[in-house]
RNA sequence: GGGGGAAUUCCCGAGUGGCCAAAGGGGGCAGACUGUAAAUCUGUUGGCAGCGCCUUCAGAGGUUCGAAUCCUCUUUCCCCCA
């Protein structure tokens, strides 16, 4: 079988390594128990946390035994890294309820059964601590001095530190302890930004117990303009359907940049590396080939196979054709109350603009179309034979498409 | 605990009595160009109504013909000293 560490660095997963050749035996000879936390900081796991998923699927394959490690007592203090405010504080009750989706997804993509992977919650430990004897057994092994120079702590020297989130590192590492003690758990992995997080739990390890610990962090999803990949309009891209749709989802990923292709194809997905390559370096509009199948690939993958199908369905039908579809955001109208509505009141009454000035300004600048014919005037109201003929499509500029349903 | 500063429209950030719905940038939206991409260019970006009105500049009061701008109190945040 191939070492594992080869494929996560053939496929650009790899970002840093305590101790890289070391790394590579152990995952070479024997099977490594590591873990993963994830903290349930909303009620859905968004995309970055599926490139994590992703590593863990890798590493089970080969034989490799992950532990998801809910991050139920994390949560409570909350990771400062890369925040420039402080996070809201989360009562236990919701956190707890987050967590409870997020272990609904793991058992989707991992397979939990005979002890091959493990699920678990820090807040079992972390919440039953005693504040001074946490300071004896496990603060004295962390200098300040240390701590501070961090990167992670760095950015907020300037916008401020309170002391709870000053905390994070140390729960953080002392997870890792009681893993290792506990479950033989000799790897944390995480994305690259928890670098100084895994070198509190390595060192914290070795301090303790004098054991060898490893820690290796994964290149984050970003665009090749150094941005945060996965962000849409409406915030992240989350795995939930309630909360991103499998078709916004599926758009998402068909309107990537070209750029982002090569590097999501191999992240994101289990097309061998071959494929990978020939996708991504079609070229001009070829290369949309390589999107649609990236987008299909996650999609399918995240929703199932069903949801990717009619998602791809559905945005070939709009885009390639200006065709119709029932997948696609519906509002239903009466006819006679339609027959009365002008072209802004019907935007509004679609929820595609929220504000008349807006409706205005967008018929005015030409992005409003009604069954592919761009309306021209404020004054615009649906002909009879539309609105007799059941269903209308209004188009808002080039990519939102919304059916009018008439009855 | 003492002293100082700050809170502006989605974000950053100008504005220090009328010319302010509020510069500039970012982001968003739309148009052109394209490949449902990027870059670029253009328009737009509080609301309602076709240029007049209404609600905005942390909150509550006050001074003024008139306040985001001045005063008072409140809240929050930051900095310095202890």
């Amino acid at each position: 079988m191939s070492n594992v560490f080869d494929v996560l660095k053939e496929r650009g997963f790899i970002e840093q390594c305590t101790h890289e050749d070391e790394i590579r035996e152990m995952l070479g000879k024997e099977s490594t128990t590591f873990y993963i936390g994830f903290d349930p900081t909303a009620d859905s796991l968004h995309i970055g946390h599926f490139l994590q998923i992703m590593v863990m699927t890798h590493m089970q394959k080969h034989g490799h035994r992950p532990i998801a490690l809910i991050g139920g007592g994390t949560t409570m203090v909350g990771d400062p890294t890369d925040k420039t405010d402080m996070r809201k504080m989360l009562t236990r009750e919701q956190i707890k309820a987050n967590g409870e989706k997020f272990k609904l997804v793991f058992k989707k993509f991992l397979d939990f059964s005979d002890g091959k992977a493990l699920m678990l919650d820090n807040a079992d430990w972390l919440l039953e601590l005693n504040y001074v004897e946490l300071l004896r057994e496990i603060g004295v092994h962390f200098s300040v001095n240390r701590m501070l120079a961090a990167d992670c702590y760095k950015s907020r020297m300037e916008k401020g530190l309170t002391f709870l989130e000053f905390n994070y590192m140390i729960m953080q590492s002392y997870d890792f302890y009681v893993l290792y003690k506990d479950y033989n758990c000799k790897l944390q992995l995480g994305g690259n930004d928890q670098w100084s997080n895994i070198l509190g739990g390595t060192e914290l390890i070795r301090r303790k117990s004098g054991g060898q610990a490893y820690g290796m962090t994964f290149s984050l999803l970003t665009t090749s303009d150094g941005k945060k990949m996965g962000k849409t309009e409406k915030g992240a891209l989350w795995l939930d359907p309630e909360k991103t749709t499998p078709y916004d989802f599926y758009q998402y990923w068909r309107n990537i940049d070209d750029a982002d292709v090569r590097k999501c194809l191999s992240l994101l997905t289990f097309l061998p590396m071959d494929e990978v390559e020939r996708l991504s370096s079609l070229e001009g509009a070829e290369i949309n080939k390589a999107k649609e199948i990236l987008a299909y690939e996650v999609t399918k993958m995240i929703h199932g196979e069903e949801d990717a199908e009619k998602a791809q369905q559905t945005a070939r039908s709009l885009f390639v054709k200006q065709g119709d579809s029932d997948d696609m955001p519906t509002t239903e109208f009466k006819s006679a109350e339609i027959a009365q509505m002008d072209i802004i009141e019907i935007l509004i009454g679609t929820g595609l603009v929220p504000s008349k000035s807006e409706g205005r300004r967008l018929v005015t600048q030409g992005g409003v179309q009604v069954d592919g014919e761009k309306v021209e005037g404020l004054d615009y109201k649906l002909p009879p034979e539309k609105i007799s003929g059941g269903s209308v499509i209004i188009k808002k500029g080039k990519k939102t498409h919304h059916k009018i349903k008439i009855d």
